[in-house]
RNA sequence: GCCGGGAUGGCGGAAUGGCAGACGCGCGGGACUUAAAAUCCCGUACCGGCAACGGUGUGUGGGUUCGACCCCCACUCCCGGCACCA
C-alpha cells in the first residue's frame, strides 16, 4: 500500500472546522479548575492589510503557551478581540466616503478568518470590538467614573497640533523630533480646551510598582524615563524693586554657592504676569516674539543658547549676592516652576547659556581646595560629585551630605522647601476627529460641562455622517447626535463633539474580555477577579510607554474604587521581537519586501507558518525572514508524517519489533525539555530537541503509545499535522487538543554510559567511559591515570587532579 | 550625553562556570533516477596533516578560577529607548 503524503491542503480546513463546530477552546468555567491562566495578546488594530507575519509570532507564542497550560489542567482565559476605533478608517473614509464601520467590519472578518486558518486557540464568544456600541458604553461609562472622581478634566492648555490628520495628541504620541508619531507631520502647538486624565496623580505608584512585574528591564526603564521623578528642592528669591518673588527648583541646591543668575522660561508664569513691570520689557518682548517663531523643533536641534537680560536682580539668600535675571528659551515652562538658578560652573547647559550672555567670572564650588577658578572652557565644568569648596559652611563635605545640609538650612530659614516633580504631564484624551468614542459630557449654554447620565449610555456614534477633515469632529453639526435633552440641559444645550483618544478604548479591554457581553456592568467583580490579573501579556515592544503606561493607571484607578482586587494589570509581560524582510530591512511597501504570512500557510501549511515563526531564533530577538529555512520545518513535518505513516515505526506484534530504550527514553527527555521551554518561551529549542528526538526515532520502534505521547509535545506547535496523525494513524476519536501533557516517566530514562572528557592542563586530552556518575574518585582517578593518552602529557607527575561528578576531570600537570 | 540590550562557523542560532558550535539552513561528496526535482546516506569552525593527531578560536585588552562564550574591570562597534528635565 503506497503511503500517503503530506499534504497540509487536506486536512488543515476540516480540523479548522471541526475545533470550532465542536467548541473545543471555549473558556471553562475556573471553579470547575483548580488553577487558572489568564493569557492575552496584545489585540490588534483590524487593518485592510490583514495579518501580518509580527501577529503570527506573538500570537502563535501565546497560543502555544495556553494549550501548554490547557493541557496541564489550567483554566485558561485566551481571548482575541480589536482595537477598531482610529484614524486609518476615518481618512480612508474622508476619500473614498465609505463609513469606517463598514471598512472595520470587513477588516475583523478578514482577520478571524486568518486566524482561525493559522489554527490559533481563541474562544471566540468572547470576541470584542471598542468601536461596537455595547463596548464604547462602558468607555463612557469608565470617563464618567473618572470624572467623578475628579480625574478627568478640561483646561485649557497648549496642545500638540497634527495640522495633516487634524487633531491634538497627546505628549506621548508625538516622537522626540517634533514630528506626529502617526502621520508623521510637523506639530504645532496651539492653545485649545480639551479634557485630560490626571495620570500624574499616579505618577509614584505607577513607578514604584514596576518593580513589582516580570517585565524586560527595557520597558520598565522606559517607563521610568517616561515618568522621569526628580527630587530637589524649590528655592524662592526675593527681586529688587519686585514684590513677587522668582521661585526656582534645582536638584543640585548643593552647588547653591555657585549660582551667578536665574533664568526664566519664555512661557513661565511669572514672565506673563510680570512682564511690564520688568526694567527692560521692550527687549523681553522682541525676544518673546523671536522665540515663539522658533518651533520646539528648531530649540532643541540649535543647542547654542539665546537669552535676554529683564533688567531685575534677585537676591541670592545665602550671600546677599546678586543674580541677574534672564529670559531664555533652553528654559521649559514645563519642566520644575519654569525658573533656573544658573551655577555655570558644575552644569553644562548653565555654563553654555553665562558664556552666550558673556557672564564673566565664573566659581568653583566642588574641587580640590585652592582651585578657585574662574573656568573659561568647557572641559573644566565638573557635574560630578566632589568635595565642597568657596561655600562657607558646606566647606570640605562631599556634595552627597552638602546636599542634604543645604536643604535643612534652606527650608529651616524658610527660602526653601523640598519637592519631587515628574516629567509625566496629564494625559490629553479629546480628538477632534469622528471614529472615536464620543465623550459622554453635555454643555448648557453657559459652555459649563455636565456629565451624561449612565441610563443615557452609550452616546451613540451616527452613522450618517460627512467625512471632512476640518480640524473639527464631524459629529459638532451633526442634528441627530446633537439633539439633547432640553428639559434637562436647558435649551441652547450642546454636546461634547470630540472624541476619546483611542488608548482610552485599549486601556481597560482586558478586563471586558473578563465578562464580555455583561449589560449592566462593564465587567462583574467576580468575573474580573477570578481571571484577572492577566497572567502573560504578549505585544510589540512599541507599546512601551503609551498603552502599557495607561492601561496600568485604569487598573490603579479601578482598584481604588473597589472594583478590582488587583492593582497592575499584566504580571509578566514579553515582547515578541521584530521580524525583518528577507533583506534584512524593516518590512515596507516601500522596500517590497513584506512576507504575507497567508502565502505561507498557503504553501507549506499552517503548521509550517507556526513552527517556522517560532524556530526562527530567541522570541524577543529581532530577526530576519529566511525563506530557505521554512524548508527546514517542512522538511521536518514531513518526516514526521512518513515515520507515522511507516508500520516499522511501531514496537507492535505485527511488526515484530521491539521499542528501543535509547529511543524511549530521549522521548522522556523531550518530553521535559518542551514542557520547560515553552514556560520559559523558549521555543526555538523546544522544537529543536523535538527534531532531535525524530533524528532518534527514524529507522527505529517505539510503542504505539508513546509514539502517541509525541504527538502530544508536538501539538501545541503543529496543532493540524497532530490532530490528523492522532485520528487517522492513532485511531483516536476525540480532539487531540483536549488531551494532557504526557507525565515523564523517569524510570524509563535510561543511566547511560558517561563519556568523561580528561583534560591536562585545561586541554582535553582523553576520554573514559564510566558506568554513572556515581563511580567513586578514586576509581576514576586509577582509571584516568592508567590512560595512555594522560601518561603521555602529564608524565605521570600530576600536581592536582580535579574531579566535577560525571561532568570532567582536569589534571595539573606538574 | 544618559538608560536598556547585544556581538559565537558561510547563515539563523545552541551552550549561563565543566568536551564551544546542539538543531536547522546552505555548501561538498555519494545513493536512487534515462534525467531532474523530491528523498536518503556521509562530510562540513579555521590552519597544518593522507591519517592518527597537533595548533588556533565565542568583538578588543586585562583580571578571577584547576577550568571562562558564561563572572569582574576597561574599551570598540551595533540595535532599541530617552534627552537643554534644571
Amino acid at each position: 500500500m503506497a503511503q500517503p503524503k503530506y499534504i497540509p491542503a487536506a486536512f488543515e480546513q476540516k480540523w479548522a472546522e471541526q475545533w470550532e463546530k465542536d467548541q473545543i477552546y471555549k473558556t471553562p468555567d475556573p471553579k470547575s479548575a483548580e488553577k487558572k491562566a489568564y493569557v492575552l495578546d496584545m489585540f490588534p488594530y483590524p487593518s485592510g492589510a490583514g495579518l501580518h507575519v509580527g501577529h503570527v509570532e506573538g500570537y502563535t507564542a501565546t497560543d502555544i503557551y495556553s494549550r501548554y497550560l490547557r493541557m496541564n489542567g489550567y483554566a485558561v482565559l485566551h481571548p482575541m478581540g480589536w482595537d477598531a476605533f482610529g484614524l486609518p478608517a476615518e481618512n480612508y473614509a474622508i476619500k473614498t466616503n465609505v463609513h469606517p464601520e463598514i471598512t472595520t467590519n470587513n477588516a475583523i472578518k478578514t482577520f478571524i478568518a486568518q486566524i482561525k486558518r493559522t489554527g490559533l486557540s481563541y474562544d471566540w464568544s468572547r470576541e470584542l470590538g471598542t468601536h461596537r456600541a455595547d463596548y464604547y458604553k462602558w468607555t463612557q461609562w469608565l470617563f464618567l467614573l473618572l470624572y467623578k472622581k475628579g480625574l478627568a478634566y478640561r483646561k485649557e492648555a497648549l496642545v500638540n497640533w497634527d495640522p495633516v490628520d487634524q487633531t491634538v495628541l497627546a505628549n506621548e504620541q508625538v516622537l522626540p523630533d517634533g514630528t506626529a508619531e502617526r502621520s508623521g507631520a510637523k506639530v504645532e502647538q496651539r492653545m485649545l480646551t480639551q479634557w485630560f486624565f490626571k495620570i500624574t496623580d499616579y505618577a509614584e505608584r505607577l513607578l514604584q510598582d514596576l518593580d513589582k512585574l516580570d517585565w524586560p528591564e527595557s520597558t520598565k526603564q522606559g517607563q521610568r524615563n517616561w515618568i522621569g521623578k526628580s527630587t530637589g528642592i524649590n528655592i524662592t528669591y526675593q527681586v529688587d524693586g519686585m514684590d513677587a518673588p522668582i521661585t526656582v527648583f534645582t536638584t543640585r541646591p548643593d552647588t547653591n554657592f555657585g549660582a551667578t543668575f536665574i533664568v526664566l522660561a519664555p512661557e513661565s508664569e511669572y514672565v506673563r504676569s510680570h512682564i511690564e513691570s520688568f526694567p527692560k520689557k521692550d527687549e523681553v518682548k522682541i525676544y518673546l516674539e523671536q522665540a515663539k517663531l522658533r518651533t520646539e523643533l528648531e530649540r532643541i536641534s540649535n543647542k547654542s543658547k539665546t537669552g535676554v537680560f529683564t533688567g531685575l536682580y534677585a537676591i541670592n539668600n545665602l550671600n546677599g549676592k546678586k543674580l541677574p535675571v534672564y529670559v531664555g528659551d533652553f528654559v521649559l515652562a514645563t519642566v520644575g516652576t519654569g525658573a533656573l538658578v544658573g551655577v555655570p560652573g558644575h552644569d553644562m547647559r548653565d555654563f553654555e547659556f553665562a558664556q552666550a550672555m558673556g557672564l564673566p567670572v565664573i566659581r568653583v564650588v566642588i574641587g580640590p581646595d585652592g582651585d578657585t577658578g574662574p573656568i573659561t572652557t568647557a572641559e573644566q565644568v565638573q557635574e560630578g560629585e566632589g568635595t565642597m569648596v568657596n561655600s562657607e559652611f558646606l566647606d570640605g563635605m562631599d556634595t552627597i551630605a552638602a546636599k542634604e545640609k543645604i536643604m535643612d538650612y534652606l527650608e529651616e530659614k524658610g527660602w526653601g522647601k523640598r519637592v519631587t516633580n515628574y516629567r509625566l504631564r496629564d494625559w490629553l484624551i479629546s480628538r477632534q476627529r469622528f471614529w472615536g468614542a464620543p465623550i459622554p459630557i453635555v454643555y448648557d449654554k453657559d459652555g459649563k460641562d455636565h456629565p451624561v447620565d449612565q441610563a443615557e449610555l452609550p452616546v451613540i456614534l451616527p452613522m450618517d455622517v460627512e467625512f471632512k477633515p476640518t480640524g473639527v469632529s464631524p459629529l459638532k453639526d451633526h442634528a441627530g447626535f446633537q439633539a439633547v435633552d432640553t428639559t434637562k440641559y436647558g435649551e441652547g444645550a450642546y454636546r461634547e463633539a470630540d472624541t476619546m483618544d483611542t488608548f482610552v478604548d485599549s486601556s481597560w479591554y482586558f478586563l471586558r474580555f473578563c465578562d464580555p457581553h455583561n449589560e449592566t456592568e462593564f465587567a462583574s467583580r467576580e468575573a474580573m477577579n477570578k481571571w484577572g490579573p492577566v497572567d502573560l501579556y504578549v505585544g510589540g515592544a512599541e507599546h512601551t510607554v503609551l498603552h502599557l503606561l495607561y492601561a496600568r493607571f485604569f487598573t490603579k484607578v479601578l482598584f481604588d474604587e473597589g472594583y478590582i482586587t488587583f492593582d497592575e494589570p499584566f504580571l509578566k509581560l514579553r515582547h515578541q521581537g521584530t521580524i525583518l524582510g528577507p533583506d534584512n530591512r524593516k518590512m515596507s511597501k516601500r522596500y517590497g519586501n513584506v512576507i504575507n504570512p497567508l502565502e505561507v500557510a498557503d504553501q507549506f501549511g499552517a503548521d509550517t507558518l507556526r513552527m517556522y515563526e517560532m524556530f526562527m531564533g530567541p522570541f524577543s530577538d529581532m530577526k530576519a525572514w529566511n525563506t530557505q529555512n521554512i524548508q527546514g520545518i517542512y522538511r521536518f513535518l514531513t518526516r514526521i508524517w512518513n515515520v507515522f505513516h511507516t508500520e516499522a515505526s511501531f514496537a507492535t506484534a505485527a511488526t515484530g519489533r521491539d521499542a528501543d530504550p535509547a529511543v524511549v527514553s530521549r522521548l522522556q527527555k523531550t518530553i521535559a525539555k518542551v514542557g520547560s521551554d515553552i514556560l520559559e518561551m523558549k521555543f526555538n529549542t523546544a522544537i529543536s530537541s523535538m527534531m532531535e528526538f525524530m533524528n532518534a526515532w527514524e529507522g527505529k520502534a517505539i510503542s504505539r503509545e508513546d509514539a502517541q505521547k509525541f504527538l502530544l509535545i508536538l501539538a501545541p506547535f503543529a496543532p493540524f499535522i497532530t490532530e490528523e496523525l492522532w485520528h487517522t494513524v492513532m485511531g483516536q476519536t476525540t480532539s487531540i487538543h483536549t488531551q494532557r501533557w504526557p507525565e515523564v516517566d523517569t524510570s524509563k530514562i535510561l543511566a547511560e554510559t558517561i563519556e568523561l572528557p580528561v583534560q591536562v592542563n585545561g586541554k582535553v586530552r582523553s576520554k573514559i567511559t564510566i558506568e554513572s556518575a556515581d563511580v567513586p574518585e578514586e576509581e576514576i582517578r586509577k582509571l584516568v591515570m592508567a590512560d595512555p593518552r594522560v601518561l603521555q602529557f602529564t608524565g605521570g607527575k600530576v600536581a592536582k587532579f580535579i574531579y566535577v561528578p560525571g561532568r570532567i576531570v582536569n589534571i595539573i600537570a606538574k
